[in-house]
RNA sequence: CGCGGGGUGGAGCAGUCUGGUAGCUCGUCGGGCUCAUAACCCGAAGGUCGGAGGUUCAAAUCCUUCCCCCGCAA
């Protein structure tokens, strides 16, 4: 089975290392353009493009993969199958159509629910209790093509983004691998999706993060976990920037003073901070320019008086 | 050369502008109080103030340079 993979960041690497570990033949791997990034804007290669270089792979890095010249060069290299996993360009036609067995892509949901961007990140803030790795058979839409196989994952209650991430792409490497057998056995289920059911994981923006504090502190929770470690979920003391890093629900329907106000402060824990709905026990924070650290540290170096307010702005 | 914040005993901060014996809240160790305590009282240890060079009678503080951490923006 010759392959072509098409991959960017963290999450596309365990998956593109089980293939090479199970000895396929990679042809090319495809990855997006090397931008500027991070601070100092410099170039810096995707993490798929660091590891197929280790490994001496062919890599790719079309501005547009619908690009004629590309897609050429794919015919050229003829491959049995296509696997992509989050490699941020959506397929044109021509290419979803040209390996014999199709493009197959590996989904970090339960499809057809999350369908998106960011589905690690909503499953966590919508508080689901289980997610999965579905792998697929692409289509024209947007994760829409027929399913092949499924594996379920729990979410744990202090599951964060990342840690769901890590999780999700050995998954889904294992996922894939399997997927692949079946398909050269032929033996692949293919099951179409009920879009009825299906729900949307758009890619996430920074000002989702913004704690709106008459939210119910259950759901703030999930926002802090499910944006942890990237975009990260911020409230502002003193006009300053403060991210959460991480917080315990206080359960008390009675409400003391205003959402968002500090309404206690518990010794070697934190804050506790009313919510619209019960409070929140802020335990780790990060003041913006300085480290993450507990709020108990914080509170060594800060004072925070009680009837103080995290505001939005 | 994208913008900006920061590196001070084990932790988190102040002090830097306006050079002059290193401070605060904790932690640690010893002692006391207490039925008891993470509470309170008394005492102690612990710092080449990120590294290098320079200015000065004197540098955490001023100048030059390097390293590291972080926020924004991408």
């Amino acid at each position: 089975m010759k392959i072509v993979f098409m991959g960017t960041p963290d999450f596309s690497v365990p998956t593109l290392k089980a293939l090479t570990k199970a000895e396929y033949e990679i042809l090319g791997v495809v990855t997006q353009p090397d931008k500027p990034y991070g601070r100092g804007k410099k170039v810096k290669y995707s993490p798929v493009k660091l590891y197929a270089m280790e490994q001496g792979l062919q890599v790719y890095q079309p501005k547009k993969v619908r690009e004629q010249a590309f897609i050429d060069n794919l015919k050229k290299l003829n491959p049995d199958i296509i696997v992509v996993i989050a490699f941020g360009q959506i397929l044109p036609e021509a290419i979803l159509q040209l390996p014999k067995y199709g493009c197959i892509n590996v989904h970090a949901s339960l499809l057809p629910k999350y369908r998106g961007a960011a589905p690690i990140q909503w499953s966590i803030i919508n508080g689901e209790t289980h997610t999965g790795i579905t792998t697929m058979h692409m289509d024209k839409g947007l994760d829409t093509g027929d399913m092949i196989l499924k594996d379920k994952v729990m979410i744990t209650e202090q599951e964060t983004a990342g840690l769901l991430h890590d999780k999700l792409s050995k998954v889904g490497a294992d996922l894939l691998i399997k997927t692949l057998k079946t398909i050269e056995e032929g033996t692949a289920p293919r099951e179409k999706q009920q879009d009825e059911a299906a729900t949307y994981a758009p890619m996430l923006d920074k000002h989702m993060g913004n704690i709106d504090w008459n939210m119910k502190a259950r759901s703030i929770e999930q926002l802090i976990r499910g944006l942890n470690p990237w975009p990260s979920a911020f409230t502002y003391w003193h006009k300053k920037m403060i991210k959460i890093w991480k917080a315990e629900v206080i359960k008390d329907f009675n409400i003391m003073g205003n959402p968002g106000e500090v309404v206690e402060i518990i010794k070697n824990k934190g804050p506790i901070v009313q919510c619209g709905e019960n409070r929140l026990l802020i335990t780790e924070l990060q003041l913006q320019g300085k480290k993450r650290i507990t709020a108990d540290a914080f509170l060594r170096g800060h004072s925070i008086a009680l009837g103080e307010l995290f505001t939005s702005f």
